[in-house]
DNA sequence: TGTACATCAGTGAACGCGCGTTCACTGATGTAC
DNA sequence: TGTACATCAGTGAACGCGCGTTCACTGATGTAC
């Protein structure tokens, strides 16, 4: 899409991959993972239907990429949580800031299993997790809290994209519902 | 497949219906509803690949199909609950049990979404859910006990089920491991 | 008990479509000297 | 500063495939009389 000067357009595409990938977080974020094609994304990008197998070999390819980058954002996210609620917060904030990467990164169905960038990305974000976890003092079995933490979290996070909280919740701020949860599940 | 008697193969098969169905629940529990389709469907169930359409219109007809059936399903198993706790276990249980019926239920892209039998079915499951939280006595909001103990046990079966919990939860039976998460949220 | 007819369930050929993959190619960029 | 060459990124034509959909059909079942 981008030119140098005029509507002359540029042999090379200046940043494809990123092109290709923003628009398969779109197709995805509106009819889900299953939707996607290669041949509609390099549509999308403006290049020919060939292109994008030359930087994610195939569909696979792809979605691990997306995968990959949505364990690398939520590691991020949960970077500079004060405790294991304020992680909680963080892990919903996400899922609704990213909902496209979310989709993709737990269904291990839709990626390379192998790939070391997914496995050290994956590996980065369970250690965030897990510090916020050892934050919590007096905990009797702190990976049973870790699975509880996240359960709840990633719960409510999946009900709220696909829309089942409509509901119960109505009009309140998500992230305000969720820290009454956490209050729930960490009384002080 | 049925014959009546030896290897003629009868004009009509009986229960396509139920046939179809099967196949394509065996189908998204191995890959995934984006690898249904109609004609391997057909093949599955020996008959040509036209006849499925007969009973179901398309793709998003057996889908919402499939939904309906498993929120009948939840319904059934959430119906003897002896508490909130007992309700999230079987919740849990339901999962593991009918991982091709969870898979659909709850992302509303696949379904037609005014579909009457879906919609009954829907609301038959969350009847039964709000009578698990109003057992809980002593709670300030029942809403948001619902909400919390909905989530708990969405993510639990949702990390479970895509292969998330294997490492930290290790051997431990899930339905076990889910029974200790519920006593942090609802500690009598 | 028998016949005629309507309805229903499944067939099979045909169609057009979008897909992934391959391959020889060409234009652009980077590097060595 | 200039030239030669290697590498890289994207092109476009071609292919074969499985899909959903349509349609005239046929075999089986149910019902009225």
């Amino acid at each position: 899409m981008t030119t140098s000067s005029g509507g002359r357009r540029a042999y090379h595409h200046g940043d494809l991959r990123r092109a290709v990938l923003t628009a398969a977080l779109d197709v995805i974020a509106s009819d889900g993972p299953a939707a996607l094609s290669l041949r509609d994304l390099a549509r999308r990008a403006g290049v020919s239907h060939a292109a994008p197998a030359h930087h994610f070999k195939d569909r696979a390819g792809l979605l691990t990429a997306i995968a990959a980058e949505g364990f690398d954002l939520l590691a991020a996210a949960l970077a500079d949580a004060a405790d294991l609620t304020d992680a909680g917060v963080r892990y919903v904030r996400f899922a609704r800031d990213h909902p496209a990467h979310f989709a993709v990164m737990f269904q291990p169905g839709l990626h390379r299993p192998e790939d070391p960038d997914l496995l050290a990305a994956r590996t980065r974000a369970g250690d965030r997790l897990r510090e916020a976890v050892s934050e919590v003092a007096g905990q009797d079995d702190p990976r049973l809290a870790g699975v509880a933490a996240w359960s709840l979290a990633h719960g409510f996070a999946t009900l709220l994209l696909t829309h089942n909280l409509t509901g119960p919740v109505g009009d309140r701020d998500p992230e305000d519902v969720f820290r009454s949860l956490a209050g729930m599940l960490f009384r002080r």
